[in-house]
DNA sequence: CTTGACCTTCAACCTAGGTTGAAGGTGTAC
DNA sequence: GTACACCTTCAACCTAGGTTGAAGGTCAAG
């Protein structure tokens, strides 16, 4: 496949695809007689699998190391559990903190519903 | 207080102060009259409050946006009841969202452990 | 044979959130 | 009177994850 046709079918731009590899992120394609890129048909999913990683809050650096581009076979999966794992914790120390801050915000609202604006800076200030 | 005082007191450096105020996060300070930037104490509790902030995932902008530098006298701190009501709809959707991610990545971790390494990809490519 | 859609490389630019360094003024202490 | 810590501005640099543009090669259609 050319790299129009895989960043079409992937839904990415072809600049993208040529930064990828640059990165190393994802294998250099081979090349045609005429030196264009020519692309396995599998880029296109890796590529789906690469942007939904990224949401998930993988940096390409993450995605790369994980081996995620050279991981053909099922063993090789396996480099992303640590990854994973402690990305599981910092969604969940964040998850911690965003409801804490939650009901912080919560109480500020009230505290100002109150009229009691002058006591906000001090809430701020000794929360967290 | 001068840049390097408020900057020891609230752990960041002076640099970013400077940085902060240049981007309209905080306000100008005052100047003595060799010229030295002269902030209000408060300033400190501001800096630490934008910190947190933005470890839960807001940005500068947003920070700002939300009118926190300028909360001043009570009076002018309804101003405050706006944003703020916003920002909490904001945190409650984030954690809406991050309480997802949490899920999906546990599934993930799950399907690696039962050595379903193949259907990895597919799970990936199919979420979200 | 030229038009238009592709492809190539390389370099420059962008946002975010800063840091680092040069060049110079200020203030206090010995 | 000079050493040293502190302050000033401004410009350049950094990572991340790209995008944009210039300059040029390739290929099929009309």
């Amino acid at each position: 496949m050319k790299i129009g046709e895989v960043a079409r079918a992937a839904g990415v731009s072809t600049s993208r695809i040529r930064f990828y590899e640059a990165e190393g992120v994802i294998e250099p394609a081979g090349r045609t007689a005429n030196g264009y890129r020519d692309y396995p048909p599998a880029t296109v999913d890796l590529i789906v699998f690469i942007e939904r990683a990224q949401k998930l809050g993988f940096s390409l650096r993450e995605i790369q190391a994980g081996g995620v581009a050279s991981a053909p076979h099922p063993g090789a999966c396996d480099a992303l559990l640590p990854p994973l794992r402690a990305k599981l914790a910092d969604v969940e120390a964040h998850i911690a903190a965003s409801t804490a801050l939650r009901d912080e915000i919560a109480a500020m609202i009230v505290t100002l519903e109150a009229g009691e604006g002058e006591t906000l800076r001090a809430r701020v200030a000794l929360a967290g």
